[in-house]
DNA sequence: CGAAAGCGACCTGTATACAACCTGCGTACG
DNA sequence: CGTACGCAGGTTGTATACAGGTCGCTTTCG
């Protein structure tokens, strides 16, 4: 059926799909469904579904299944103050040559995204900004670097999608639009520094408003919060 | 006969051996054999070798082999740089309670390569220092971070260790001893400022003893360095 | 004698059969 | 009625058979 039969492509689609919570955290995915969708056998489904393991969106537990991993506020804490000192690295190291076909990308981007003001559509939204970091990502000169951006940055970005429906829309739609804009504008300039700044500044911002959502994320520290579809009813207290 | 059949174990075994340089870049790892040797099928052989494909430590080319990388100075310089950077963020971010056994473990690490002056055996030292790296990291509080900071590692220790046997005996393992020295010292003040401190002088000072003996490792910028018993004769020119 | 084609041994990639394991439901028993 | 046991279905882990590919040696032909 699905024509991405090689593994990179079946591994990128689904670490999309968990990314934009398609499939949402406690989903179970099957070796021998996903090995029917893609129509393969389930060693290559395996190699992947092991990869996103180690990437932190899948736990795989025998017997039972591979299940998407739940959002570990806690954990993910750790990764956003990392990601936020890692923006200043970033900046530091030498940058890549950046492809003019990669601002103009990003400039239609935000053309999209404030067309997106008028209609509540958080999934295009989450693409949109996940397309736009893919851009940036690209950016990164020191090679290593770059890929632990991308890992880091497909570990987190669950967090403000699933914190989506409960912000003001048109709130979000608009710092979006906002970085797009003063990005692509430090971009042309060519000033990697300002490129940092900027990211660093809404990066924050976000990481405020998803805070002020789940109330305090700042002083987490406790209990790992927990998904509205929970997998581990332990959670739930007595009904 | 060998008796670590779970995977972990497995992965931890070959990679301290590539790390260690027990396989030499350019040696090919033969699913067969190693399922062999640890008495497993091929399958968790499999999953091992991608992993430590995914580490930078092995190319998997289909029908030739799993093929340990070689040297790759190039990129390496990259990951150093990084890890030069990263240094600071490790200082920033909080760091974990130290366990007083590492401590322990570390001061006596520092006899251990004391003992190594008179007797030149880089395999011992290296092995010392990749355990007081391993002790040094578990200190990194932010976990993804420790992650990172362990991969990296085990990407560029194989440079230092190659060039071992080129460099002055007494004067690496002085400055082994003197890194294990201070950072102890810094350790037992609690002051994670300057165990950092201490980390990056000496980090900088090996690249630069390396970088020597690799002929100006900072300017390199082209051809890859390739190992004394090269993989792929294409660099050799015609004979 | 040289070069090229062919073949064989070995390798990884994939598919599949089987083993080990967990979960939930039905049932039987206290 | 409640609890505990057992079994059935589904899941991942492992082993293995087969397919596809590469390399080097041998052989054969120019």
């Amino acid at each position: 059926m699905s024509e991405g039969r090689d593994i990179q492509t079946i591994y990128a689609k689904l670490r999309e799909r968990i990314s934009l919570l398609d499939y949402p955290p406690g989903t179970a995915l099957s070796e021998n469904r996903l090995a029917a969708e893609f129509g393969v056998s389930r060693t290559p489904i395996r190699q992947v579904l092991h990869r996103l393991e180690f990437d932190g969106l899948v736990t795989i537990r025998r017997g039972v299944g591979s299940l998407v991993t739940s959002i570990d506020v806690r954990y993910l804490k750790q990764v956003y103050d990392l990601r936020v000192k890692l923006i200043d690295v970033i900046a530091d190291l030498d940058p890549a040559a950046i492809d003019q076909r990669d601002i103009a990308r990003i400039d239609a981007l935000r053309d999209e995204v404030r067309a997106l003001r008028g209609r509540r559509d958080p999934r295009t939204l989450a693409l949109a900004y996940l397309e736009f970091n893919r851009a940036v990502t690209r950016a990164i000169g020191n090679e290593p670097l770059r890929e632990i951006a991308d890992r880091l940055y497909h570990q987190t970005s669950r967090l403000w999608i699933d914190a989506l429906p409960a912000l003001t829309w048109v709130h979000e739609v608009d710092a979006v639009e906002q970085e797009i804009d003063d990005t692509v504008r430090a971009l042309r300039a060519g000033d990697m520094r300002a490129v940092a700044e900027v990211r660093k500044r809404h990066m924050i911002d976000c990481i405020a408003r998803v805070g002020a959502y789940l109330g305090r994320f700042d002083a987490i520290a406790g209990a790992p919060y927990t998904h509205r579809t929970p997998l581990s009813p332990s959670e739930g207290g007595p009904s």
